[in-house]
RNA sequence: CGCGGAGUAGAGCAGUUGGUAGCUUGUCGGGCUCAUAACCCGGAGGUCGCGUGGUUCGAGUCCCGCCUCCGCAACCA
């Protein structure tokens, strides 16, 4: 059968530098859901995800771990497709920018852009990091100085193909202003067109030389191509572009690509100059999604506060975690993610609300009449308001999820499920069972709950793809394709139980809220340099603000004791040692930074640098004895090399109080 | 004067073209007993960041000024 109707949805391809976290599957999860639903709905869907594996950091990385960049990526590669499949993520094709397919379509697309003069041989010139060995524009220096590690750089320059992006400027200020459309939520047009178009687009470095892990350019086998046209062609070269027979027209131009906001800015200004280029269709919609923020900041491995999708999923369910995660936050919007709200909302909604109302209505249908409902049934005043809610749901339910406003459809879908609730409660069946000629009334009002848990079902199964069918076994609906189609959701009385009810066990148990968030707490605690109390020392300035919060919200949850322990030799591998202040002064640039020269007694001078400036002047920790902890590896902190870390308690306004010896030591005395 | 977003009941959020301020949660009280200590009803709680600003018969909603918070320069969704 060949379906007229198509629908092609993306996700960004995700950088497999390090594993997933939540954020990334809240993506996912999202272009799942549309997927899902479309397919219900008869369309032919093509749902693309992928990884994009080339890169200097990738090289990196994966030198770092002694490996080969392709073995390295083809293990955390691994792993998502591990993820997705336990997220129950349905995609149709999976991309890999290094699939030998893409490379070669890269490579294709690369030569058509320079045979036709789009790309061009010229001069990348920046200011170069010898020792980081990046380039870096004028605008993004610090202070003149490496923004990365705070060193000196050099003008300095490096031939590099580029993209002659400048040309397209006047299409895509049109694109945007006369598009409403295709961006969206429409207010980050707004920040595109004043920040980079107005003020004039430059082009674009499209080649590398400093490094290796990517696509050749085919004429220039010294250059690499670089992310910008590697990584966007992806949602073409998977429909088998530069062949624009077959898939590629078949649902080229995409429907809806999903990105974070972060990354709109390519996908709304590169991407759509690149496909004018190789004038081609531009996607219907670019749609950037809020964050989830990990208690008010910013996830972040460095920052140790990254949820692990797995471990959620293990431990509640897929459905939950998918629920959570679009009922929780406006899709458009910023959000934020905690436990104590992801066990409320399982709680809450999955557990009370939808659990609770399949539990009491197939246990009445059990009770009163041993599973079978008898077809002899009296309709009465409390069915209509609940048969025209249902008959209404499908369609607004629609027309928020074509909008993607996954969170609103949820509040629909759940207002009808308490409105099931409360038609028990009017109607009063434990009542109505005690008087025999009122039996044809029971058995209307409970084929109706029935009917409203089969039209939820159909309803639900985009989201929560488990639960659907639970609910179809619960009420002993056969699930054929006929009866989870998405129409029959705006059919009232299409239930048809295949065999007696039994009363079931619950979809979603209830939890308890108190020990769950203690029980996360221990899960989720940073295993590395990040744990709060280390916080004044191994924050970088760029980090400090985001984790401040984070610090206080961690810190008040690791006094409820959740702390696992140590074994004594873990904690002899710190030494600890006394050291006096002997001078110190605040680091340039930086806000909340210290640099102290240390005496160490025996093991000579050392140079700490702390996030303790707004808790102590520099002069006033001269010639104070303080904590230090001496093994800890050195780091650059802006720049400066920090031999150590000095203790600290954290008061409740979040300073810090350095800690004190009582009585005097020389320096250098040991600790412990 | 960089750009954008936000500031509405204890918390988290809605408030469409200006017309009596809503939702969820929490709290207090009541009802019910079919159900996962679940469900249903009701009460209390807000001078809608500030300017006793402007426009208007009327402003959370439009205009002006100010304050606070967050994001944006890094190919972290």
């Amino acid at each position: 059968m060949t379906k007229d109707k198509t629908f092609y949805i993306t996700t960004p391809i995700y950088y497999p530098s390090g594993n997933l976290h939540i954020g990334h599957s809240y993506t996912t999860v999202a272009a799942d859901v549309m997927a899902r639903y479309k397919r219900l709905k008869g369309y032919d869907v093509m749902f693309l995800t992928g990884t994009d594996e080339h890169g200097q950091k990738i090289q990196e990385r994966a030198a770092a771990a002694g490996m080969a960049p392709q073995a390295f990526v083809d293990e955390i590669v691994e792993g998502i497709h591990r993820l997705w499949s336990l997220l129950n993520i349905s995609h149709d094709r999976f991309i890999r920018t290094t699939d030998e397919a893409h490379e070669k379509s890269v490579q294709a697309i690369f030569q058509k852009l320079y045979d036709q003069g789009d790309i061009y041989l010229s001069e990348y010139e920046g200011w170069y990091c010898t020792p980081d060995e990046s380039f870096w524009t004028e605008s993004q220096l610090k202070d003149g100085k490496c923004p990365e590690c705070g060193r000196e750089v050099h003008l300095t320059k490096e031939s590099s193909y580029f993209f002659r992006m400048s040309k397209y400027q006047d299409r895509l200020i049109e694109l945007l202003e006369n598009n409403p459309d295709f961006v969206q939520p429409q207010s980050r047009a707004h920040e595109m067109l004043n920040n980079f178009l107005r003020p004039g687009l430059e082009d674009l470095a499209v080649s590398r030389t400093s490094f290796d892990w990517g696509v050749k350019v085919p004429f220039d086998e010294r250059h690499v191509i670089y992310v910008w046209v590697d990584a966007l062609s992806n949602y073409i070269t998977a429909l088998g572009y530069p062949n624009t027979d077959g898939d590629f027209s078949r649902y080229w131009p995409a429907d809806v690509q999903l990105v974070g906001k972060d990354i709109i800015r390519f996908h709304t200004l590169i991407w759509p100059a690149l496909l004018m280029a190789l004038d081609l269709p531009l996607p219907k919609q670019v749609y950037g999604h809020g964050w989830l923020l990990m208690n008010g900041g910013k996830m972040s491995k460095s920052l140790g506060n990254v949820v692990d999708p797995a471990v959620l999923c293990e431990r509640y369910g897929v459905d939950a975690i998918r629920y959570f995660l679009l009922r929780e936050v406006p899709f458009g919007a910023d959000g934020s993610f905690s436990n104590e709200a992801l066990v409320q909302r399982i709680n809450l909604d999955l557990a009370n609300d939808l659990g609770n109302l399949l539990s009491r209505s197939t246990a009445m249908i059990k009770k009163y009449f041993d599973g079978v409902v008898p077809t002899v049934r009296e309709a009465g005043p409390e069915d209509e308001a609940l048969e025209s809610e249902a008959a209404g749901l499908k369609d607004r339910v629609e027309t928020l999820l074509d909008k993607l406003q996954f969170s609103q459809v949820l509040v629909e879908i759940w207002k009808f499920i308490g409105s099931a609730n409360k038609y028990i409660d009017l109607t009063t069946p434990w009542i109505l069972a005690k008087d025999p000629a009122k039996q044809a009334r029971l058995a209307a009002v409970l084929a109706n709950l029935a009917e409203a848990l089969r039209v939820v079902a159909i309803l639900i199964q985009p989201f929560v793809p488990e639960t659907g069918p639970k609910i179809f076994e619960a009420i002993r609906q056969a699930a054929t394709p006929e009866n989870t189609a998405w129409e029959q959701a705006a059919v009232w009385g299409a239930w048809q139980a295949t065999e007696p009810l039994q009363a079931c066990a619950p979809v979603f148990p209830r939890l308890d809220l108190d020990a769950e968030i203690d029980a996360m707490n221990a899960l989720l605690q940073p295993a590395e340099e990040a744990s709060p109390e280390q916080a004044p020392q191994a924050q970088t300035a760029e980090q400090e603000k985001s984790s401040k919060k984070a610090q206080a919200e961690s810190k008040a949850d690791n006094t409820e004791g959740v702390i696992s322990n140590i074994d004594f030799a873990d904690f002899e591998k710190v030494h600890f040692l006394t050291a006096v202040v002997e001078a110190c002064e605040k680091v340039e640039g930086a806000d909340r930074l210290l640099c102290s020269q240390l005496d160490v007694g025996a093991l000579g001078k050392r140079q700490v640098v702390s996030g303790i400036a707004n808790s102590y002047a520099p002069e006033e920790l001269v010639g104070k004895t303080v904590i230090l902890v001496e093994n800890l590896k050195p780091r650059k902190i802006r720049g400066k090399e920090s031999h150590g870390m000095l203790l600290c308690a954290t008061a409740e306004d979040g300073s810090y109080r350095l800690l004190a010896v009582d009585g005097s030591v020389p320096a250098g005395s040991g600790v412990g």
